[in-house]
DNA sequence: GCCGTTTTCGGCCCGACTGTTTTCAGTCG
């Protein structure tokens, strides 16, 4: 793997470090290690890579990496080390990265209870709190003891992240007993939520009520809740039963687009508008885009006009996140991305044939509901022993079925696929002449995930080249909060998929979402499509269609770029190539 | 340490909330 999440972590160590004793100018030196460690985090290239091919000043050329710190990254890529960092840690050997972790707890608080109490990493933190050794340290109470205990508590059961397939539904339930209370006029999810990432680390809630401290009490009380962990007068911080903690805002309903804007952009793209703003002699902030005077230039209700009286375009929330979108926003390049309603089919759906829960008829009426008119029924194959995958014998049997149905439907239709094992030599797991016969053939990778990078790209590629497959499903394996994907070369995989006409799926299952949205902007300059697909196994399943296209969003995918918003006249155009 | 439509020096995003040292530093998003 990479070495752009180590590099970013000794950055953010030595931020951590220097921060301890800041003084002066050396409180912009820590602004401008977090800078670099955050713009090498969401790097697509790998900083070794970009050494290799540019040396340092390709090095130079990322944001936020001057001089200073591209010759501390050349000196890991050498040694494995950064000097700056070996020196410093001798003076504070502490676990910053997971003390820092614990809410409540920063670098200068994790320093200080190193130096009164010894404590250097979580376990250490643990006994101390145990032992009720925390509350008597200047600077520190009762109450600190307690956050301290949750915090760790978090830390442990699940790192503090679940799936936005588990989050959102919860925000929506907790926004519509806020609506049902009588006292909010309006609530709307925020940050990271809003912008559609796959994991979230907290939810956020805006909301506009004339009875603030009504809606704060309430918020507290809801059954979602588990404890309150901060309550003020505009601002309410809970820990949900669930294992994460929200955050509910009131704000006037004049600064409602103000907060929302303030609230959903990730840092960095925040930081950037702000900085824009004070160029053109403004001040933005949650509450309006303010001028000298302190007047509020734009109407604070709509969070697209601060776009526009900052010099740029409104962009989707999903793009907020510092990968471009702003330089597109200036020069007028925002597209309009796919939405869930240009979705018109689904090219990857299990029945009980296979590992699914429902039949065939239940899916299409499903389907139907979720406002498609098409589905390609894709159950596994043989070689997929533990999810019943089916041979060619039965396969037959099953669509000579499924050709009956279709007679019966108006309106709507179900072409006849697979998702098709790709073995490990690369090979396909059913028959040529089965797989001639197949509307739609979804290749997929279910075995030997631990092979190489470079066995496994060619593994995959064979399979895209044997003109078989259609859509590559799930193309890195990988399970959010689970594990890793496969190691896959995904411009190779990328090009394989122009040349030979296969698709890119986007499987919209809540602990897939794959490909991911990074690759997804990664690969888009190669000429092909993607398929977001539900890889339903029930029918409950069409509902994840929206964290794919969430994802496609995410990646700036248009319309124009997805397989299944084409109809099925020009669909069946492209599979039968 | 980084960076440039205030430019090679002199700045660097913004506000809420907390605990507690009653006036603010630390943390967070």
């Amino acid at each position: 793997m990479g070495i752009n999440k180590p590099v970013s972590d000794i950055l953010n160590r030595i931020a951590d470090i220097l921060s301890i004793d800041e003084e002066g100018s050396v409180k912009f030196e820590v602004r401008a290690y977090r800078r670099a460690a955050l713009s090498i985090d969401a790097l697509e290239e790998d900083v070794s890579e970009i050494y290799r091919e540019k040396g340092a000043d390709g090095l130079m050329e990322i944001e936020g990496v001057g001089e200073g710190i591209s010759k501390s990254i050349v000196d890991y890529i050498k040694t494995g080390k950064m000097k700056k960092y070996e020196k410093l840690k001798k003076r504070y050997p502490i676990d910053f990265e997971n003390l820092t972790k614990i809410d409540g707890l920063g670098p200068k608080r994790v320093a200080i209870l190193y130096k009164k109490l010894g404590i250097k990493d979580v376990n250490g933190l643990n006994r101390a709190v145990a032992a009720h050794k925390i509350s008597s340290i200047e600077g520190f109470g009762k109450k600190s003891e307690a956050v301290i205990l949750n915090g760790i508590e978090r830390l442990e059961s699940n790192k503090g992240r679940v799936l936005l397939g588990d989050a959102m539904p919860e925000a929506e339930k907790i926004i519509r007993s806020l609506i049902k209370s009588g006292y909010v006029t309006r609530a709307e999810m925020a940050g990271s939520i809003r912008r559609m990432k796959e994991t979230v680390g907290d939810i956020d809630i805006l909301a506009t009520s004339e009875h603030p401290e009504k809606v704060m009490e309430l918020f507290g009380m809801m059954e979602e809740v588990e404890s309150v962990m901060l309550g003020g007068k505009t601002k309410t911080t809970v820990k949900l039963k669930m294992g994460i903690n929200c955050d509910l805002r009131v704000i006037e309903d004049k600064s409602f687009g103000a907060a929302l804007q303030y609230f959903t952009g990730n840092k960095f793209h925040n930081v950037k508008l702000r900085t824009i703003a004070i160029r053109k002699r403004l001040k933005l902030n949650e509450y309006g885009l303010f001028d000298k005077k302190g007047n509020n230039v734009v109407s604070g209700r709509d969070e697209g006009w601060i776009y526009k009286k900052l010099g740029m375009d409104p962009m989707p929330p999903e793009m907020r996140e510092d990968r471009g979108e702003i330089d597109a926003a200036i020069n007028g390049r925002i597209n309009r991305l796919v939405s869930l309603e240009d979705l018109v089919g689904d090219m990857h759906t299990h029945t009980k044939e296979s590992d699914g829960s429902n039949s065939i008829e239940e899916m299409v009426v499903a389907a139907r509901k979720a406002g498609l008119d098409y589905i390609a029924t894709t159950n596994h194959t043989k070689s997929l022993k533990i999810a019943n995958g089916m041979d060619e014998a039965r396969l037959n049997g099953y669509f000579a079925h499924v050709d009956k149905l279709n007679e019966g439907l108006d309106g709507f239709t179900v072409l006849k696929g697979a998702e098709v094992d790709i073995l490990k030599n690369g090979d396909l797991d059913l028959g040529s002449k089965t797989l001639k016969e197949l509307d739609c053939a979804v290749g997929s990778v279910h075995s030997y995930f631990n092979m190489d990078k470079d066995a496994m790209t060619k593994r995959v590629i064979k399979a895209m080249e044997s003109g078989m497959i259609h859509i590559l499903g799930h193309p890195t394996g990988r399970i959010l909060l689970g594990r890793e994907g496969y190691g896959l070369d995904i411009h190779k995989v990328a090009a394989a998929a122009e040349a030979n006409g296969v698709a890119i799926e986007i499987n919209s299952s809540p602990d897939r979402l794959d490909i991911s949205d990074s690759n997804i902007l990664e690969i888009s300059d190669y000429k092909i499509m993607f398929a977001i697909d539900s890889d339903a196994h029930s029918v409950n399943h069409f509902g994840n269609l929206r964290y794919g296209v969430g994802t496609a969003r995410r990646g700036w995918l248009g319309k124009d770029r997805i397989l299944n918003a084409l109809e099925l006249n020009r669909l069946r155009k492209i599979l039968g190539r």
